[in-house]
DNA sequence: TTGAAAGCGCTAACAC
DNA sequence: GTGTTAGCGCTTTCAA
């Protein structure tokens, strides 16, 4: 302890959290002593005493997801504006187990923490009763328990598949799609908006080219593609995932097949890395600095009614929020 | 408190941990009670006790970097393993600042620390006396007083290049490469390599042909090609990684130069993305899964060392790994 | 089988 | 201007 060395705790505290109203001369002797002896503060124990940790959690499916990363990346922009600290845990992609392990155990260890849905079930989510303020980013969700900031999933895939027709596709696949539209995961969603875009148009959407995937990655994006190319006839592909989309370009690309001449491919998220592929990659933005921006303000207020120990009653209703996605037209299609 | 609807405090907690010689009906109480208070334990209260937090660190210099990304999944793999959690925070991309603070404040937070230095000041790290095991990954680092494992930069760059020489390339430009090699930092260590290889071929390393980039990243390397070609004849580049190569074959794409045909590329990291672009990119593999397993390896040594508190000098010596790269053949090159 | 008490390292309140 | 004290919520003796 720099206690030997000094004087007592409590001031050695008062001189590293620089405060007023000290002897200069005290002040150097203990940082004198703190440097020399190595002494670096504890932070949990004062977490424990302060009852927070600066630090905002984000629980993310995958830590290699493109979007994932670039939507960290705003939020730490946000969050360290604020003199806190962004933290990343991946909470993996299968439901029950990662989920209750992690938000049981170690959630407390932040002062907000930010949670990406996509396969967790929110039966799961609901009946943990967090203690610690949270915001949902995701799928839709029915039960308004959370504060939620959602992409339009089914809006989203429409405009990408209403695109593909605009521009002359007949025969659109839908790549990591689902034929059961029953449950609200991303998957139903966006065949959903694949196939409302069809019946906008007065076409009947082509059931065979709905393509079900167990994995939303490039590698199942190309096999996928050449697998359906040995089966079906079709003009162009949504890939309900820019991710997914990469592989389809290298499919059609191993296939010979010239995009966007002879197949059209649009993708969804608008990943940094569509811009940049070859032909870039028509897509479906969602405005990741929107969606960070509104996350961060929702878990604000939380925190504060979580500080000012509010309760129940006196806390604002959940708000759920909706991101209005975006055509974004580059080379993988004909359009304009 | 569960223990105003139960019994006492240290009960709850035997309860709670499972601990064995209970009466059963007691437990079931306390199980209840804690059910339906919907409470739960304080983990930084619990850490502050254990004097352990059962997560380990890995500091990124960003969290939308596909190579950090992909080697954070191998590490949280092997981290979860030995039921523990990955924790993910960026470091920025800028030296004193964000280390400093983050390093001296949070680190304590984390059992172990993995940091992967990239514009990272050594000499500010040897300054900082972890309290914390750490080991670090990235550039070649003089003072051995941590634990490192590290690419070999220079043997990497010198195989990619080589292998550009021996398809025919002459004028070899190196994208995000460095002038003044007296630096340890990943651009001057790879331009060692690329001068290397001319060298030992017999060739003249074109000087005019290395590009400094503030910024590696795609859009950085689309506008470099761009203006490189204005200026100079190249037949080949030579990315200093994977994500810098992305935006080099978008550039090239945009110029209408045909890969490999009139330019060939080669890139460094094997990033996933990389086989998946058109043409797919010829890089240097460096293993992910081995430099994961040997950094947990490393971690886990030093943690075990922590845990039974050995003096500094009974601790093992700093160990230094070096990563042995491989050239990955692909379509961006006409190797063979 | 359960409870009482001490203490992990810190800081806020108050006394000197 | 500095020291004393108490307590954040947990777990670990040790005693009952």
């Amino acid at each position: 302890m720099a206690r030997v060395a000094g004087v007592s705790t409590a001031t050695v505290s008062n001189a590293l959290n620089g405060r007023p109203g000290m002897a200069e001369e005290t002040r150097a002797r203990i940082l004198a002593a703190v440097d020399e002896l190595g002494y670096q503060i504890n932070p949990t124990a004062r977490s424990l005493r302060a009852g927070r940790t600066d630090a905002i959690g984000l629980l993310v499916p995958e830590l290699d997801r493109p979007f994932f990363g670039q939507l960290a990346t705003r939020l730490a922009d946000g969050v360290e504006a604020t003199g806190r600290h962004l933290v990343l845990q991946r909470s993996g992609s299968n439901r029950e187990g990662e989920l209750a392990a992690v938000a049981y155990a170690r959630l407390r260890m932040y002062d907000g923490v930010i949670v990406t849905v996509v396969d967790l079930d929110l039966d799961d989510l609901e009946r943990l009763n967090f203690a610690t303020p949270v915001v949902l980013v995701g799928e839709r969700v029915v039960p308004r328990t959370f504060d939620h900031v959602m992409m339009d999933n089914v809006g989203g895939a429409r405009l990408a598949t209403a695109h593909l027709i605009e521009c002359g596709a007949r025969r659109i696949a839908i790549l990591g799609g689902s034929r059961d539209e029953s449950h609200a995961r991303m998957p139903s969603l966006r065949t959903r908006g694949w196939r409302e875009a069809h019946e906008d148009a007065g076409l009947v959407p082509p059931e065979e080219l709905i393509v079900e995937l167990d994995a939303i990655d490039p590698a199942t994006g190309r096999r996928a593609v050449r697998e359906l190319a040995r089966e079906h006839d079709f003009d162009a592909v949504f890939a309900v995932t820019d991710f997914l989309a990469l592989g389809v370009l290298r499919g059609l690309a191993d296939l010979n097949l010239s995009v966007p001449q002879q197949v059209q491919v649009v993708g969804f998220d608008d990943v940094d890395e569509s811009e940049f592929t070859v032909p870039s990659l028509t897509t479906i933005g969602s405005g990741r600095t929107v969606i960070a921006s509104t996350i961060l303000g929702l878990l604000e207020t939380r925190m504060r009614e979580q500080a000012q120990r509010l309760a129940p009653g006196d806390r604002a209703e959940p708000v759920e929020v909706t991101i209005t996605p975006e055509l974004v037209r580059r080379g993988s299609t004909r359009g304009h």
